[in-house]
DNA sequence: ATCCTTGCAAATTGTTTGCAGCTAG
DNA sequence: CTAGCTGCAAACAATTTGCAAGGAT
């Protein structure tokens, strides 16, 4: 079930305003790359990106919007790439999904599995916790020669 | 099922013999305390730990022998807790285990569960991958307002 | 007028590297 | 002697911060 930009780009204006704080254009810019990208963009790129429509927004302000987003839970970093952040847009209304990383070329592919978001829960009730948020990223190499995509 | 230091220290040996690398005393006395230690430290308590008994250990070997090991898959490296790298010593006689950390204080608790490595497996094999390596990491909330160690 | 936000540059943090000297084989 | 290893300092890369200026309320 994807989102609309406007509707994501609601909560966070909606989040924004209840701190006193402001959409503002750059703001608006950047969640709007960041929205139109399909995921797992690092800071760089996210930057250039942006300078394409709009070539005086800082690097910073990427940087602190992108925490911003964080804070706010609408996006998810991750970290298994390269090491360095990479983001894409999450919330409520996106359902999750979790990464498997081709050991072989380095290319990521999504799925979701209900059946071990369940077990999570279940662990994490039998160690005396609510399950908050998880993070699982699988490495695997491609059976038969064959590889994802690339080669 | 744990591994004495000796054992693992001689698979460590034996990596290294194998790719005419030494085992100096810098060397060892690393391995020795990450050994002697329960897991998850940073770099900066490591060689902490190991100026305790040698002051000249300098920050690079530290940092070299830490790449060696996990190159040599000795040792794990986490993020998790707070984006710097963590280690804990690692090998086929160790069993595998995967983390949960509070979102409340940070305390890492460990715990294995074999149902969701055998769903993990699958999962990959859908794909069309040969399950390698894989991260999980679940955030919780400490039920009943117990939290697990501080507080 | 106040307070949030911006771009820039400088600062910080975590990690890696170059190098001259040292050490084991 | 040769090759690996060390400590130190400098280099690096990713991210954060201080600050003066700009803009919204």
């Amino acid at each position: 079930m994807t989102q609309t930009f406007e509707q994501w780009c609601g909560d966070l204006e909606a989040r924004l305003s209840r701190n006193q704080q402001r959409l503002t254009p750059q703001r608006r810019l950047i969640a709007r790359v960041l929205h139109g990208h399909d995921g797992h963009v690092n800071v760089d790129d996210l930057h250039q990106l942006v300078r394409r429509k709009d070539k005086s927004v800082g690097y910073a302000t990427v940087y602190r919007m992108l925490k911003l987003l964080e804070d706010y839970e609408l996006v998810q970093t991750n970290t298994f790439v390269d090491g360095t952040a990479r983001y894409e847009i999450a919330s409520k209304h996106h359902s999750h999904h979790d990464h498997l990383v081709c050991k072989e070329c380095g290319t990521v592919v999504e799925f979701e599995n209900e059946e071990i978001e369940r077990l999570q829960e279940l662990v994490a009730a039998q160690l005396g916790f609510d399950l908050v948020d998880h993070k699982m990223v699988l490495y695997g190499r491609p059976k038969l020669g064959t590889c994802c995509a690339k080669h």
